[in-house]
DNA sequence: GTTCCCTGTGGTCGAACGTACACAAGGACG
DNA sequence: CGTCCTTGTGTACGTTCGACCACAGGGAAC
């Protein structure tokens, strides 16, 4: 599943914690984090803690693979790009 | 890539943005985060914004994506291990 | 040598974090 | 009915973030 924003991650979290058959204080009390961030954090909340986000999504089995964008320039041949990039938002 | 801890992510971004021909202050300008955000989150603090990281690996062109880890249970098989993992803690 | 850029780090300061506690609404179950 | 659990929300508090400014060391290049 790609994760683009903050409500991405808190829809595909909440599914899997439902699918485990966890509660929100069960989930919370797993990762080592308050239920009421728990509830924050599936509420699509976006300033949450990079560490907090690793634990929970290891409680539940979940992890991250870092991916190279559709579209997005190869480190190889970025140079144009970059440079149109930078004189354009100058 | 796995991603398993904020090093990891931190170690990638750090050559991505390398790979790219970024500065800390390029990249931080595109993210629209301070310099010193981009410093603090490539040495691995881990209690960054997990909004801003979004932010910065977009400006990468990277992306995440969330997949459920080896030897994970599956959501219809978890109700045993689940718990069992519960009266395992308490 | 000097100049320039990148990087790391220190300080300040307002804003927001995350935790703990409490309460209400809702559902399930007997 | 009452009881129990879950979820959402609110408050208060201590802590820490993230932006900003400034400075120093290290390269690269002239």
């Amino acid at each position: 599943m790609k994760i683009n924003s903050t409500r991405d991650l808190a829809a595909t979290v909440r599914g899997r914690r439902r699918d485990l058959g966890l509660s929100q204080a069960e989930l919370a009390s797993r990762a080592q984090v308050s239920r009421e961030w728990v509830n924050g954090f599936e509420a699509g909340k976006a300033t949450v803690a990079f560490g907090l986000v690793i634990r929970v999504l290891d409680a539940l089995g979940l992890g991250f693979d870092l991916v190279v964008r559709d579209g997005a320039p190869d480190a190889a041949s970025v140079d144009l790009d970059a440079l149109l990039e930078e004189h354009r938002d100058l």
